[in-house]
RNA sequence: GCUGCCGUAGCUCAGUGGUAGAGCACUCCCUUGGUAAGGGAGAGGUCGUGAGUUCAAUCCUCACCGGCAGCACCA
């Protein structure tokens, strides 16, 4: 006798094992009908696992959060099916379920082409309606090995080799398809339903490593239903409509051209926006206890052998060719010219910490591939800062620094920010002792403020460990933005110093922060996380004067002149055009505010005022309307 | 950088082995109209660049440049 105890707290007893299937089958026929798969002491199973003693177990049905990914991983079984069974010398490799879907990698000759993406989803389809069992089957590894390899799946065979020897290891079979997997699955393929769809083709590297062979990767969705599905594929399109580089283009911000690939052209709205954003820092900054400073943007090749770029970072550099045959570098970084500032003149520990901000726009040869928008570029400005403290002071700086990363994201309305840290890279300068105190420095700080993080091994700078601030685009792609690095090993190099209290010199720690990271990527992020739909003290037009009639000219311009003696970016609209016709216009080019006036404005010296995304009006005297909007156009605190 | 796809008017896109088309935008004319497109006319492209095949290339082939998706990279 054994005691199964389900999750509402009854308990049924047994005297012969029972499986997952006639469990549920006991219980009700209705949840014989709807389950997928159990959960055995907390342990997801297939439903035909056979349970002999006792145990806390659940029914996993397609209401079940964890049911949407065994569907998936399903779905990619089923798409390697369909694969084989159109393209039969096509070797599989490994097809995991991830976020919102699926994708599974293959191996073949000749590449798959978009048109094929119909014949395989179409025949995933027949397999769903064939309804094939999917069963479980426990394989000794060697003879997986011989079974792989006879079939001619060499990267299934190298899989299971690098699964330790005399492990047994389970196959799963659907149909004729068989596949190594660790599971578990769904009861048959009948299970999957049919609310997915394939959605791209793309390669990708065996094992993530680009000195390998590349694979032919197809992506899918899946859902649990059709309605689902149908609402992700419009959230999708919702997402492309917020895409930074379409509303770039069509809120006239900005473009790229074939002569610089990945430097931006700035337009004179996209400017007035990327310049509102460096007067904010720069305020913010003040009264941080920043100073300013401005550094060459080429400079002797030789101060880059002393950082060690020329070594670690040489590939990503871009170098001038000048008459006098010497090199210079255009700056990959601003923290080699950050350090000559400081350590000109001698400087004293009453100086520390000493916080030096830098708008400085650096220059990477960034591969070709990786190039997106404003989010990656070969071109940009940070909003860069190097902090010289003592050691003492270290801790306490990286938490100012934390502290103000989070509350500007939050004048932003960036609630979430994920934050990554990142520890020694292999390629590195210093020695293990140092990495050990910067990396306690940066955890210690985030721990006393009651950051959660997450941690990238190995991701950290040349020079130094790494915090990074994370923010997410409209796609769902994430961007590091802000940045926090402890460094004791440029300093090291540049031989920096300050005279302390004993009158000898020392070695300060310096940090290096960027809040917004690289304007032009926050550009880009504040682009999709506002749909161009810019908070008044952000919005590069912030006003249109627009008249009704050729009457209300002269007097349109008069609002306009007060408005700008506010301190307000506006235009008028006096085209020979009909209300109707310059609402749209204007609303379509997320102008935020609208002043209408026709001739009883004129008349009563009052404005209509229509905000954007509204379709109301209000009538305020001309003075109490540019007072409101001056008020409204300050940025935040 | 790698794999695949793509490159036609300012923008979004159609199209053909015999030197090109739509909508929007633009210019001009009519219209002075109260809150999301009033009407008419006109102008605008060496079809990404270079080579090749062909009597003939925007269309076919190759290379290069650039873009898109993913992978790898992201100090």
């Amino acid at each position: 006798m054994f005691a199964i105890t389900l999750p509402d707290g009854s308990v049924r007893s047994y005297d012969k094992p029972v499986s997952g299937r006639e469990l549920a089958a006991d219980i009700g026929p209705g949840l014989a009908r709807s389950a997928l798969a159990v959960r055995i002491d907390g342990t997801l199973r297939d439903l035909a696992t056979v349970i002999d003693r006792d145990a806390q177990v659940s029914i996993l049905t397609p209401r079940d959060a964890e049911a949407l990914e065994l569907l998936r991983h399903d779905a990619a079984h089923v798409m390697a099916e369909a694969v084989k069974e159109l393209y039969p010398e096509t070797q599989v490799t490994i097809g995991p379920a991830i976020e919102n879907g699926f994708y599974y990698d293959f191996a073949r000759p000749t590449p798959f082409q978009p048109e094929d993406l119909e014949r395989i989803e179409a025949r995933m389809r027949e397999i769903v309606d064939r309804d094939e069992e999917i069963v479980c089957e426990t394989w000794d590894r060697d003879e997986a090995i011989a079974f792989f390899l006879a079939q001619g799946e060499k990267y299934k065979a190298e899989i299971i080799e690098s699964i330790p020897a005399g492990q047994n290891i389970t196959l799963y079979r659907q149909g004729g398809f068989i596949d190594l997997c660790r599971g578990p699955h769904l009861p048959s393929t009948g299970r999957l339903g049919k609310a997915f769809k394939l959605m791209k083709l793309a390669g990708a590297y065996w094992r993530g490593d680009s000195r390998n062979e590349m694979l032919q990767r197809i992506y899918g969705t899946a859902w649990t239903d059709e309605k689902q599905l149908k609402a992700y594929l419009q959230q999708l399109e919702e997402a492309e409509k917020r895409d930074h580089r379409r509303l770039g283009k069509e809120m006239d911000l900005f473009h790229f051209q074939e002569e610089a690939p990945g430097a931006v052209f700035w337009h004179p709205k996209g400017w007035t926006l990327f310049q509102r954003l460096i007067a904010y820092m720069r305020r913010r900054q003040h009264e941080a206890g920043y100073v300013e400073i401005s550094t060459p943007e080429v400079m002797d090749r030789q101060l880059w052998v002393t950082s060690g770029h020329w070594d670690t970072f040489r590939e990503h550099m871009y170098f001038t060719q000048t008459e006098d045959e010497r090199v210079y570098a255009i700056k990959p970084m601003n923290c080699p010219g950050g350090i000559q500032v400081f350590k000109h003149g001698i400087k004293s520990y009453r100086d520390l910490p000493l916080r030096m901000a830098e708008f400085g726009k650096v220059h990477r040869y960034e591969p070709s591939g990786a190039l997106h928008g404003l989010m990656r570029v070969r071109a940009f400005t940070q909003d860069d800062a190097h902090i010289f403290c003592t050691l003492d002071q270290m801790q306490e700086e990286c938490q100012k620094v934390v502290g103000l990363i989070m509350d500007i994201y939050r004048d932003f309305g960036f609630e979430d920010v994920r934050i990554k840290f990142s520890d020694r890279p292999a390629k590195r300068i210093g020695s293990d002792e140092v990495w050990d105190r910067l990396e306690g420095a940066l955890k210690s700080a985030l721990e006393h403020m009651g950051y959660e993080y997450g941690y990238n091994p190995g991701e950290g700078a040349f020079y130094g460990p790494k915090l990074e601030f994370v923010l997410r685009d409209a796609i769902g792609r994430d961007w590091q933005c802000g940045t926090l690095q402890v460094d004791m090993n440029l300093t090291e190099r540049f031989d920096v110093t300050y005279v302390a209290e004993d009158g000898q010199r020392h070695r300060p720690v310096m940090l290096h922060r960027a809040l917004f990271g690289s304007l032009e990527r926050f550009t880009g992020i504040l682009i999709e996380h506002y749909a161009g739909r810019f908070p008044l003290w952000l919005a590069p037009l912030q006003a249109v004067v627009a008249t009704i009639t050729s009457d209300a000219d002269a007097y349109a311009l008069e609002v306009l002149a007060a408005l700008k003696a506010a301190g307000l970016d506006c235009e008028a609209d006096l085209r020979n055009e009909k209300i109707n016709y310059k609402v749209r216009e204007h609303s379509v080019a997320k102008v935020p505010v609208m002043l209408v006036v026709g001739r009883r404005e004129a008349e009563e010296r009052t404005v209509a005022l229509r905000r954007l995304g509204g379709n109301t009006q209000e009538i305020l005297a001309l003075e109490e309307a540019v007072a409101t909007l001056a008020g409204e156009a300050a940025s935040p605190a």
